[in-house]
DNA sequence: TATATTACTGACCGCTTAGTCATTTACTCC
DNA sequence: GGAGTAAATGACTAAGCGGTCAGTAATATA
């Protein structure tokens, strides 16, 4: 069959495709506008199907809503997974080498709207809450979680509550995330995400590190301009 | 007449503390389950009152969120002004000053929930969205921009992009908040904000400050344990 | 107590949209 | 090519909710 008779045909049988496309469709729509805003004869309308064809392949609205949620994961799940297994070179090089793979794999992918979707959403599904809670965020807690302690176990790092730690290096990622899909639109300056998270990691292994093993750390000095070198001596001590 | 004999009646008039009151329902709603899925007639019943009596005081629902988030910026504006004027000690000290005094009267308040809820429908309110982020947003912005600023300039601390520095301490603060009203119900161990907090401003004033002015710095060790002290030197340079 | 005023009520309307299903059309297989 | 199968359609239904308004009860006034 031409592309042209294809074209003629006022539709054809896409059995395996329809699904995944479904999925993308209702990702956008539920990333830009919210579930209940979004509407079904939308994401089919963007699917190229009609609202019929979408109950075809899933049974509800809330159904949808999850197998977007659990197919979004599981890049997430196998990206975690692949980089807790790589694990090796100091803990701070290890951060700086999640936090990239994860930005360039899934933060600036489509993917990326996901979180902000769970944010606005996860009470008034708690079921999916919970499944996103501890398939995604605690597992990626926890991968960040071991890498600290192990800063911390090997002197790299100082010791402090790895709990608040983990949140506090994912906490500029996700809202960096979170901004945009709502108020990025708002502003002309736009953050040029390489760069900022350069600046956090920076800034946040600077701030976590033992200075006497400072020269362990592979944190990577800025290299386009005069870095701040630093030489300083700890007296070893315990934070907290 | 007497309470008893007020509760008698099957309504009474208060026409003045309505709008406060279904304002303050509504925030609630909205918070807990988001624009499109908070129903007016719960947010009159929470309020104590019928439906009709919510339109006697706003013209619709679009009103009543409108009038929700200007009602809770006020004091936004008014702390940030404050804190602005109060404008002493070292930046870091002023630091410190600006996120505890607005945890403590926004960020554990009723408030705290407005964050949340104008991430989530910004963009289908880009009005209200436009106007938040230029009232609330930018304003905060721009008074932690200005501390970095002269925390900077006086050479307390490093050289580095102000704008991306205002981001990463806002980030944790504002994260921890909408995690409040997200996926908090999800784990048992809640977070301590006040700790969390500190433990944020500690590694990133740290993680900040041109080493050979550390002296300089408000940021007071953690005194039930022994601190890691810290003897540097720096090489001036500037960052990036 | 009688009258006037108005805050408040709640039944109702109409629009929107999730979800259904009888029918149509593409495709398969002989 | 023709019969059989199933993917896809789109008009339809039912329900939920924003918004309305005629009526009612609390209060002010005299």
């Amino acid at each position: 069959m031409t592309p042209q008779q294809r074209q003629d045909r006022r539709w054809t049988r896409r059995k395996e495709e329809r699904p995944a496309e479904l999925m993308a469709a209702a990702l956008d729509l539920f990333v830009e506008r919210g579930y209940a805003a979004t509407r079904l004869d939308d994401v089919a309308a963007l699917a190229g199907v009609s609202k019929g064809t979408l109950y075809l392949y899933f049974s509800s609205k809330e159904e949808l809503f999850k197998a977007v949620i659990r197919s979004g994961i599981v890049p997430l799940i196998e990206q975690g997974e692949r980089l807790h297994e790589e694990h090796q070179g100091s803990a701070g090089e290890l951060l700086r080498k999640i936090v990239f793979a994860w930005w360039q794999s899934i933060g600036s992918s489509k993917l990326g709207g996901i979180p902000k979707l769970m944010f606005s959403e996860c009470r008034n599904f708690p079921e999916i809450g919970q499944f996103y809670f501890e398939e995604v965020i605690s597992r990626s807690y926890r991968l960040i979680e071991s890498v600290m302690e192990s800063g911390m176990n090997g002197g790299e790092f100082r010791r402090m509550d790895a709990n608040y730690a983990t949140r506090l290096v994912v906490a500029p990622i996700v809202l960096l995330l979170l901004w945009r899909y709502s108020f990025d639109f708002c502003e002309s300056k736009c953050v040029d995400a390489e760069s900022y998270l350069e600046q956090h990691l920076d800034v946040f292994i600077n701030g976590l590190v033992a200075r006497e093993f400072k020269e362990k750390t592979g944190a990577k000095e800025n290299k386009d301009a005069k870095p701040a070198k630093v030489v300083s001596i700890e007296i070893k001590g315990r934070a907290r």
